[in-house]
RNA sequence: GAGCCCGUAGCUCAGUUGGUUAGAGCGCCAGGUUGUGGCCCUGGAGGCCGUGGGUUCAAUUCCCAUCGGGCUCCCCA
């Protein structure tokens, strides 16, 4: 490696030329999937006050305790946004977005950041689009959201992935399930890892989800949330999976599935694929009905998910396949001495006005060296003029592919354009 | 926060059991074709062998440190 002066901090990237097409051919099916189901596009700022994200993410999850940049200016507290549900929810309130009527449909792609460990799949900054219905407790809403998710991946041509799902309960099912869970656990307390023993007051669930081996035997076994649900998460659960099942998508109930944001109520889900390796998951989201009454709006149902898009352009590696198209321009001028830059400066505009694509040598290279570089840009035609074009009006029109020649005056080759 | 692996040209990598001018392929530039791309041929540019220190007559090679990168655990997208 030469050494540069400056380089990207651990765990940021450039995406450089050759990276960018996939990259806007993704937000591109984005956005067009996004339109079909009519969500609207929302974006926020990429510094929020760390209080919202304390609060919104919860203080004890892994993101606020280890994960979050934070600096602090003057008086105030920022923090580089770790995912954007609750800034979502932020803007909600601040702008009193339920007033527009109905339920909110909105969705969103950007940058993320975490101070992790960075990892293949995991960087520090990373991106991810995702989707918030806010305001309606509907299963409908829940299971748009899983249908967009999948959609997404379907129409990229990623199939192999397995859709996780589970009911984490209401406040009052979930409550009484601690409880269950503890007097089951506490015999055993001394037994599980360390980690476990710490969230055995503060958050007994997360142990479902803890991979520690000396866990496993005792979560094999361990009651499981979904025995213990009142009749309205029951009733909504099962809802939601009768609506997948109606759209045909597939999914694995998983009772262990509890996820690593403090804020989530009923439904959850994860969406991972085996194309990935270590960090296996694509997306995950669920229902969060407490979230916007916790950063101070109205109490107010809601749903939503989050999909890496490294993550899912790993995926499309393993898998093959290819996201963007080639570049390409319609024309390169080739041109010959100052007089033919002249006209090719000119010339270029008018191919421009006319959406034609067009690009010229701004070197003053040898007309072997532009025919090359008009080769490797993909150019579909070659324009050359020189001195000779100039006097006589007749340009030479090269078709790259074909390598075929015309004798054409300007007004023919723009009139051979224009149509 | 912890563990393992790796730093030689723009990229992918050889190589030096410590010894004079450090190599290849691809890419880049130019010429062969004085106005014609892709294929071919020839030539060229481009490396303080990541950085600092140590051992040695001599270090890109051995040792230590450091920085950078990759992977893994934890956790997450």
């Amino acid at each position: 490696m030469a050494k540069a002066i400056y380089s990207t901090h651990l765990g940021f990237f450039d995406i450089l030329p050759d990276e960018s097409p996939k990259w806007r051919a993704l937000e591109n099916i984005i956005h067009e999937e996004a339109a079909k189901f009519n969500f609207e596009e929302i974006r926020t700022p990429i510094l929020e006050q760390t209080e919202l994200i304390k609060r919104g993410v919860g203080q004890l999850t892994d993101i606020v305790t280890k994960e979050i940049f934070a600096f602090t200016k003057g008086d105030s507290n920022y923090v580089l946004r770790p995912e954007l549900t609750a800034p979502v929810v932020r803007a909600y309130v601040q702008h009193h977005l339920g007033q527009r009527g109905g339920s909110q449909k909105l969705y969103y792609i950007g940058p993320m950041f975490r101070a992790e460990r960075p990892q293949k799949g995991r960087q520090r900054q990373f991106h991810q689009f995702g989707v918030e219905i806010i305001g309606s407790d509907n299963p409908i809403a829940d299971v748009e959201c899983i249908a967009f998710m999948i959609r997404i991946y379907q129409r990229i041509g990623i199939q192999n992935f397995d859709l996780k799902l589970n009911s984490v309960g209401d406040p009052e099912s979930r409550d009484r399930y601690k409880e269950v869970l503890k007097d089951y656990l506490k015999p055993n307390l001394s037994k599980l890892s360390e980690l476990s023993q710490n969230r055995f007051e503060k958050n007994p669930m997360r142990i479902l989800d803890s991979k520690e081996p000396e866990d496993q035997e005792f979560i094999k076994n361990a009651p499981v949330i979904g025995d213990h649900l009142n009749d309205e998460s029951t009733e909504h659960f099962t809802r939601v999976c009768e609506l997948l099942d109606k759209l045909n998508i597939s999914y694995t109930l998983d009772p262990l599935l509890v996820r690593g944001m403090d804020y989530y109520t009923r439904t959850a889900f994860e969406l991972t694929s085996s194309d990935l390796g270590s960090q296996d998951a694509l997306a995950g989201g669920g229902r969060y009905d407490l979230l916007v009454e916790e950063i101070g709006g109205q109490p107010t149902p809601a749903v939503g998910f989050a999909a890496g898009m490294e993550r899912l352009l790993i995926a499309c590696e393993e898998l093959e396949i290819k996201l963007g198209s080639e570049k390409s321009v319609d024309i390169y001028l080739v041109t010959l001495g100052e007089k033919a830059q002249t006209w090719g400066i000119e010339t270029l505009s008018k191919f421009r006005e006319m959406g034609i694509s067009a690009t010229m040598d701004y070197m003053g290279r040898s007309m072997k060296a532009q025919m090359k570089d008009a080769n490797r840009e993909n150019a579909r035609y070659a324009l050359i003029v020189g001195e000779n074009e100039l006097e006589t009006g007749l340009l030479t029109l090269r078709n790259m592919e074909e390598s075929e020649e015309l004798q054409l005056t300007i007004d023919q080759v723009l009139g051979k354009f224009r149509s």
